[in-house]
RNA sequence: GGCCCCGUGGUGUAGUGGUCCAACACGCUGCCCUGUCAAGGCAGAGAUCGGCAGUUCGAAUCUGCUCGGGGUCGCCA
């Protein structure tokens, strides 16, 4: 070993020892007679002080020393002088008099400073990524990332689960996304598909009879980037055997509960996490994953607006639309502008628009057209606007927001407005987890412009038992045993109890449109495997790439991913994708055709 | 594929038709300095302003195309 212990733990009580540190130089203050080197290792940072009173030699060599130089030092370990202790570091009561020293490897100056945390262009980062990852909260994403993959084992393992690895090289399944595929040299013609999970495997793995299963599992699809997507991501995939919904919602309940206490053990967590079912969030929040860290709700308006002269309302309701609103509170005085800003954001989001109202301070009940300030208020009559006051509970200082529209436009345009009016007013708890299960969703939903039923969530997804009557008569009524974990806004993952019996799983490839060959071509297998006794199973695949983010407080998944790709999915550091050479084509048998 | 934002010394930014052969901070190089930790002081090097084409007497600045990065819609069961 070069080290006896690392930069960032010692501490007061080492005073008098001597050690070895080994490390990277992330600051050089040089005094002329005194230097003082801030040494960088994986455990933190130390002050090295070279004093040529003490070592000429060591003096002498501190002088060329330069950032991100590679440094063994030998000294003793000294309380600093009074008055020079840097409350800013852990190991700023003391520092290290230097007694030897010796160059390990110089650098060459880097392309950005990584002793400073400035946002550095994407590409140049990715491209020295080694660099980028030296940084400190790099480090610390990456650890956090270590500690919660080790937690989801130790939690697991305790849980009697198996981690089961599964084939990478896998049969392509063209439903979902597109899929990443890999030309077999062996069967020429013949390609390999990346799993987009482990799904079908895993659920193969049940009828094996393991009962329990979990990986953390890569995942693959060839579809566009965004902040929170990379072609590759990291999911944490479980299946357990002999389960209902609840038994899987209690686990994950508790390992969340878990891995937060582990990582952030001052953070706000529910108790219970609320189980709210999908209507209940569309109809409360607007959307499928509500931000629960602060309470607005929306409110249908729709009856209360019914029967008036107002053309907008009539238009909405007679082509079967909705209307609904959202309070927003003290907001009375919101000015021309930042209403029209809220306006925007709803616009450019391909919405309608927004109504506002206000009201002055009278009782509820002594209301009249003149205390109600809307564009509407004219053509409504007084008993309706006041009833539309009560149901939302629009107090005097409060500013209500109203949208008209088709279901689907209204609900985001004011789950939009809902998160934009939180933020605006500060109602965002910080440091503060707010989990809930998504619950009771539809098992099919209806494709509009291929007029026929789409999987919900996926095609292994069970119904309610007391909703499998409907598979022939009213597929839309189907509720499925479906879930998803949400918390902060953000989906999670997702979950199902599955399909395990031939007869059912066939009505839903019916229901979704597949023929015959293509089920036997595509899910022969699977469904050949219900026939020898599976038992009923679910469970869950969840992000772990998007919770380690929201655990370190990132908005991008890549701050967590140690060498992601651009957003064309390009990789700068190694520059991959990049071609192949002839040999390889033809052992492949591929030809490429340059396209014009 | 659509829309939006960005691209100026090594890094991050300012400059948005002539006052700019480009400014500032950090970094870099050299010198001075024994208590700094965003060290300080002095001096210096370093950019044909992503690329191409155009408009103009004149372009970092305006226009078109293009490349790269980011965000977003589509897409992602």
């Amino acid at each position: 070993m070069y080290k006896d212990i690392g930069c960032g733990e010692v501490r007061e009580k080492d005073e008098g020892k001597i050690f070895r540190f080994a490390g990277w130089v992330h600051k050089r203050r040089d005094h002329g007679s005194l230097i003082f080197i801030d040494l960088r290792d994986s455990k933190g940072i130390i002050q090295i002080v070279f004093d040529p009173s003490k070592s000429v030699d060591s003096h002498k060599i501190a002088l060329s020393l330069r950032s991100e130089w590679v440094i063994e030092v030998k000294g003793s370990v000294k309380k600093r002088i009074k008055g020079a202790e840097n409350p800013n570091l852990l190991t700023g009561k003391i520092e290290v008099i230097a007694t030897e020293i010796k160059i390990l490897n110089k650098s060459k100056t880097p392309p950005f400073e990584v002793n400073e945390d400035i946002n550095i262009d994407e590409n140049l980062r990715l491209k020295y990524r080694y660099l980028d990852l030296r940084k400190p909260k790099m480090q610390k994403n990456i650890k956090t990332r270590h500690i919660v993959t080790k937690a989801i084992w130790d939690f697991l393992h305790e849980k009697d689960f198996v981690q089961i690895e599964t084939p990478i090289l896998i049969k392509s399944t063209p439903e979902g996304a597109r899929d990443y595929v890999v030309p077999s040299r062996v069967h020429q013609g013949n390609f390999y598909a990346l799993p987009q999970s482990p799904q079908q495997m895993k659920q193969v793995l049940m009828v094996s009879g393991f009962e329990r299963y979990f990986q953390i599992a890569r995942c693959f699809r060839d579809e566009d980037l965004r902040a929170d997507r990379q072609p590759e991501h990291t999911q944490l995939d479980f299946e357990m055997s002999f389960v209902e919904q609840d038994d899987v919602l209690n686990l994950v309940e508790d390992l969340y509960k878990y891995l937060i206490r582990k990582i952030s053990p001052n953070a706000e967590i529910p108790e219970k996490f609320p189980r709210i079912s999908f209507k209940e969030s569309m109809d409360v929040y607007g959307t499928d994953k509500p931000d629960l860290r602060f309470d607005l709700k929306l409110v249908d308006l729709t009856d209360v607006f019914s029967n008036s002269d107002f053309g907008v309302f009539n238009k909405t309701i007679d082509s079967n639309g909705i209307i609904k609103g959202l309070v927003a509170p003290g907001c009375f005085s919101y000015s021309r502008s930042q209403i029209s800003e809220l306006n925007q954001l709803i616009v450019e989001n391909g919405g309608p628009g927004v109504f506002t109202l206000t009201r002055t301070n009278k009782k509820n009940n002594d209301l009249e057209v003149q205390d109600i300030k809307s564009a509407f208020s004219k053509f409504v009559n007084i008993e309706k606007l006041k009833e539309s006051i009560l149901i939302s509970k629009c107090e005097e200082d409060d500013l209500l927001l109203i949208c008209a529209g088709s279901k689907k436009i209204v609900n985001q345009s004011l789950s939009l407005l809902r998160n934009k009016i939180a933020e605006d007013l500060n109602l965002i708890k910080t440091d503060s987890f707010s989990f809930a299960f998504i619950v009771d969703f539809p098992l099919f939903e209806w494709n509009l412009d291929e007029e026929k039923w789409d999987a919900m969530h996926h095609v292994f997804t069970s119904p309610k038992d007391e909703h499998i009557k409907y598979l022939d008569s009213n597929p839309g009524d189907i509720i499925g045993q479906l879930f998803d974990l949400v918390c902060n806004g953000v989906e999670l993952g997702s979950g199902s109890i599955r399909i395990h019996n031939r007869e059912i799983q066939e009505k839903v490839f019916n229901i979704i449109g597949y023929s015959s060959s293509e089920v036997s071509e595509r899910f022969s297998t699977i469904l050949e495997s219900f026939e020898y006794g599976a038992p009923p199973h679910g469970g869950m695949g969840l992000g772990l790439d998007r919770l380690v983010a929201m655990l370190v407080g990132e908005s991008s998944i890549r701050e967590v991913i140690t060498f992601p790709k651009t957003q064309t999915a390009f990789d700068p550091l190694f520059d991959t994708p990049s071609l192949i050479s002839n040999q390889q084509l033809t052992e492949l048998n591929l030809d490429i055709h340059n396209k014009e």
